[in-house]
DNA sequence: TCGTAAGCGAGACGGTACGTCGAGTCTTGCT
DNA sequence: AGCAAGACTCGACGTACCGTCTCGCTTACGA
C-alpha cells in the first residue's frame, strides 16, 4: 500500500518533495469518472477501463493511487452524498430524517448496489475490509449524535448501548432496502422507528409543540 | 427449483419426453461442485470453467439448466445448511437459536460472501432477483412460524406486523454479520433479541422455569 | 506448446476428434492480418491487438496456435513468397535468378525487416530458433538445387561443400541486403555470382550459346 | 540527428557554455548499464527504465543525450570490443584473426543479439540507419587494411573491389553467426577464407617463412 | 556575488501493448 | 435431445515500457 489518500487517520508527515507531484486534477477526474459509472452501471458494469477512458487518464496513474478495482470503487462511493447531520429537536424526527435521506441514497444512487457487492468481499480482503468498515462507520455518525442528543435531554438512558441502538434502527432499513422486496415507503421507515424507540427505553422529554417537519435535509435551526 | 428457463412461477406442461433425458448426475456433481468452490474461494473465485473441470460436466450441460452463472450460484447457495425449524416453548430461546445458527451459516459458509455479492446485482436482473428473494424468504419461514407460535399461545398481540417482527430481529443480526467490525458474540445476539421482543408487545405466558442464559449458542435445552 | 502446427517434423497422429475443431477460417485470417501488418508496418509496428482487430479474432484464439507474438510473426513471414526453382541450365543464371528474387522479397516484403528482428532473439528463445531455422533452410534448397545439377552436369566437383557453397553466395548478398547501404543493383548481385563461382571450382561444360547477360531481374529468357 | 554529442561526424561548435554542463558521470554509467543489460538480457529484455535504475540516473538525463531506445543501444553496442588491427604479414592470417575475433564477439557479448534486432528497424528510422552504418563500417577498417596491405604487397589485383571482398569474407561468417545453424568453428571460419581468397586473385608473394602470428585468439594451425 | 540558464534525480503522466482469464455461445461426434 | 470436449468472440484485467512532463535542487558562467 503506497499511501491510497482517503485511507487512515494519521498520515502523510508532509514529506512530499522529491519527483513530480500526484495531479490534483487526475485524482478528481478518475472519482468523478468512477461514480459516474457506478451510479450508471452499478459495480457489476464498473471497468477500469472505462475509467480510463472517461477520466482521459492512463491505467498506470490508477493502480498508482488505488491498488486495485475493489479499493477504487470504495474510494468512490465514499465519495457519495452523505447522511446530513440533522437536529430537529425531537429523536424520532432526526432518526426519520436521516432513515429517509439513507433509502434515498441506497435506492437512487449506486451505493445500494456497489456496497453489498463490495461487503461480499469483505471477509476476504483485509484492505478492502479497512477500507468499507472506514467509509461503514463515517455514515453512522449521525444516528450516533441524534442518540447522543437525545441522552443529553433525557430522553434515553445514560447507559444505552449506542452501537446496538444504530443497528436496531439501521439493521431492518437496510435488511429491507437491500435483501428484500420489503415496504420502504415512508410510513413504514416511519413505523419502524416507532416499534423500535420504546425498545430502547425512550421517553420523550415533553410534549413537541407541533413541529411540521416533513423532511429537513440540510440543517434547520 | 429445476424449471431451467423462465424461473420461478407455474412452468413447464410437463412434456418432457422426446431425447436423451437430462443426468441427474450431472446436475448433482455441478451444485456440488458450485458449492465447494464457493466455500473455499467466494464468489469472486467462482468461475464456471471450475465448475467445469470439477464437475467433469461440459458448459452447455451447465447453461442447459442455468441461464447465467449468478443464478448458478443462487442455486448452489440454496443448497446450503437451512435454518431448522426449533420449538423450545420460550419465544425467545427459539429465536435464539434460530439466530445463533443463521449467525453460523454466514461466517462459517460462504454464504455471507456470496449473498451480499449476489445482492449487489439484484437490483439490475430480474430473473436474480426473484431468485434470491425466493431464497430469502425461504430463510424467514422458521422465525415467522417461531412468532406464529408466541402469537397462539397469546404472547404477542394478534395484529403482530410479522414482517416487521422479523426485520427487526433479522436486520441488526445481519447488519453486524455483514456489513460491520461488530460484536456477534452469543451475549451480544441474545441482546439484541432481548431488547427488541419488548418492542414487539411481548408477554411471556407464565414463568418459564429454570431456563439457562448463558448456554453454549449451538445447544438449546 | 501445443501443437502450434507449422512446427517439427513428426506430427500429430491423426487423433482429432473430440472437441469442436479449430477453425481453418481464423488460422488464415490470422496469418493473412499478421503478414500485411508486417508489410504495412514492419516488425516493431506489428500488433497482437492489431491482428485481432484486422482477423475479426479474438485473442485467444491466436494464443492457442502461437504461443507468443515472435511465433505468430515466424509463421506469417514463412508465409511470404518462396524462392522459386529455376532451372535455366546454366549455374551463373539459375543463381542469378534466385539472388534477384531473394534481394526483391527482402526489399520490397517486410522480410528484411522482420527477418533481422527475429534473428536477434534467436540465441535466447529455443522455439523461435526451431522455427526460424526451419524457414531459413527452407528457403536455401532452391540455391542447393541448383548447385546439385550443376555437379551432375559435372560443372562442380563432386565434392563441394554445399552448404558452404550456399553461404558464399548468399552471404555476401544478404549482407548487403540488410546491413549495409550497399550496391545491391542486378550488375552487383551478378559480379557477386560471378566473383563467388570459380572459387568453388566451376567450370562451365560447354560453351553457352547466347546467354544475355543484361538481362531484367526477374525473367532470364 | 540531434548531434547527441559522442556521435557522428562534422561537430558541435564548441560553443557550449551557459548553464550546467552534463555529466560525463552520467553518461559513462548509462552506457556502461546499457551495456550491461544488453549483455545480460538482449535487445529484447533491454528497458530503459532499467538503464535508469542501475544507472541512478533520471530518463531526462538520457533522453537529452540520445532521442530514442535504439540510438542509445546502437551507442552501447558501439562500445563493445573492437576488432584490433593486425599485421600478420600474411592475409590470410590476418583475415582469420579477425574473423574469430568477430565470431567471438558476436557469440560472447549481446552484439550478435542486439545487432540485428536493430537492423530491422534499420529501412523505417533514419536516424538508426545512419547511427548503425556509421558503426558497420568502422568494424569493416581492420579487414579493409589487411586487403590494402595485401595489395601493396602485389598479392592482390591493384584494382580489386574492396567493398565485395570484405562482403565476400564477412558475408558467410555472418550468415553462420547470426541466421543459422552453422558450422563456425575455427577451421571452418579457415576453410571460409581459403575458398574465398583465390576467387579474389589472390597469390601469396613468397613462402611465408616463420609465420608470425600477433593474434590467434582461437586456434591457429 | 549574484542571477540566469541549463543539468540533474525523482517520479508522475498519457498511451499503448502485452499475455491471461472469464463469460457465454457454438460445433463436433457420440449416446 | 443430451452430453463431454473444446473451440469461438468479446472484453476486462493488471503489468510493463515508452517518451514526456513537472518538481525542487545543483552547478557553472558571465554580468
Amino acid at each position: 500500500m503506497k499511501q491510497p489518500k482517503g485511507a487512515a487517520g494519521t498520515e502523510t508527515p508532509p514529506l512530499r518533495s522529491v519527483g513530480r507531484p500526484r495531479s490534483e486534477r487526475s485524482e478528481t477526474a478518475i472519482l468523478n469518472a468512477a461514480m459516474d459509472i457506478l451510479i450508471e452501471k452499478g459495480y457489476r458494469g464498473f471497468t477500469i477501463d472505462e475509467v480510463v477512458s472517461r477520466a482521459s487518464v492512463s491505467k498506470a496513474t490508477i493502480y498508482r493511487r488505488w491498488p486495485s478495482k475493489e479499493l477504487l470503487a470504495v474510494a468512490a462511493v465514499a465519495g457519495f452524498p452523505e447522511l446530513h447531520a440533522v437536529d430537529t429537536g425531537s429523536l424520532e424526527d432526526d432518526l426519520y430524517t436521516i432513515v429517509s435521506e439513507f433509502a434515498d441514497v441506497l435506492q437512487n444512487t449506486a451505493l445500494g448496489a456497489v456496497w453489498p457487492s463490495l461487503v461480499g468481499e469483505r471477509s476476504r480482503n483485509e484492505e478492502l475490509k479497512a477500507a468499507l468498515d472506514e467509509m461503514t462507520e463515517h455514515r453512522r455518525t449521525p444516528t450516533r449524535q441524534a442518540f447522543e442528543r437525545a441522552i443529553e435531554r433525557g430522553e434515553l438512558p445514560e447507559d444505552l448501548d449506542l452501537a446496538l441502538a444504530i443497528d436496531m434502527i439501521m439493521g431492518p432499513v437496510l435488511l429491507r432496502l437491500l435483501f428484500q422486496n420489503a415496504d420502504t415507503t415512508p410510513a413504514a421507515l416511519r413505523k419502524i422507528i416507532i416499534a423500535v424507540l420504546p425498545a430502547l427505553g425512550f421517553k420523550p422529554a415533553k410534549k413537541k409543540p407541533a413541529v411540521r417537519r416533513r423532511r429537513a435535509p440540510k440543517a434547520p435551526a
